[in-house]
DNA sequence: GCTGAAATGTAAGGTTATAACATAGCGATC
DNA sequence: GATCGCTATGTTATAACCTTACATTTCAGC
């Protein structure tokens, strides 16, 4: 199970529900999924969901992954560096991970053709350990 | 303009037609908009889009970014490496580009945690260059 | 208590992607 | 050349994801 770092930045009544569906789940959630699941807690509209989650990214308190349209509780409690997130195709576990060198280098790649970078998306596609490709 | 590698992979007819909007094309271009853009050639349904893309991408001659929910012409016939795609929050514009030290980073990342790679997604959102944050 | 900013509620609509099923083209084999 | 199987295509409907617009409520700070 994810952190729950909620209390650290007060965060709303909706905002504590989504991160906490989110912190429960043992994979990323869709939008919609996470409607389903808090539908019981008196959510009714998808906007609810996506604003929360728009709250909480800001925060720092969750990601986006861009390739799954989905949404994970970070692991952390605010890092410095972007993440990498692993994606088990098998599965759908999902790990977040963390490499200086690896951010060093996106910067370098693209500070060579004269591109600011701002927010950069990791994602790896794959199979977990588990899934894993040795064990057929 | 980008390459129009097409010739050497023998393409049918709607995936020809594909590929050369988005040749055409200077920056990604969404399913829906390629729909618009196709329906003179004969379009109809967001499959027949749909349906090349995904043809295209397999035969590496199309990227999906997945930040933009876009498709942009590859740039290269063929390429080894991860490709890294720097795009412009200001204008649009997408740059594709390669290292092979920042694919290396992602192997190693990975399989510290016994997860085996399969596809890299990189994309990293900025400013490019003509509207550089260096010229306000 | 009043006020302004942020959060929430609700309805409607836009964009992106897929499922399900039918048809057509085309090469390989008998 | 008839049959088979594979791939591509056509068509309709629907699922999944996200946003706009506007009304209402909450709540900290004066």
């Amino acid at each position: 199970m994810k952190k729950d770092n909620s209390a650290k930045h007060s965060l709303t009544k909706n905002q504590s529900l989504v991160m906490q569906a989110l912190a429960e789940a043992d994979q990323p959630l869709g939008a919609y999924e996470l409607l389903n699941r808090l539908q019981p807690s008196g959510f009714k509209a998808p906007l609810q969901v996506y604003r929360a989650l728009d709250q909480l990214v800001e925060k720092g308190l969750v990601h986006r992954l861009e390739s799954l349209n989905a949404w994970t509780a970070c692991c952390e409690d605010q890092h410095s560096y972007t993440p990498v997130f692993a994606i088990c195709d098998d599965c759908g576990n999902v790990t977040e991970h963390f490499d200086e060198q690896l951010a060093g280098n996106i910067e370098k790649v693209t500070k060579r053709s004269g591109f600011t970078p701002d927010r950069s998306i990791i994602e790896i596609h794959g199979q977990c350990d588990n899934c894993g490709a040795g064990t057929p």
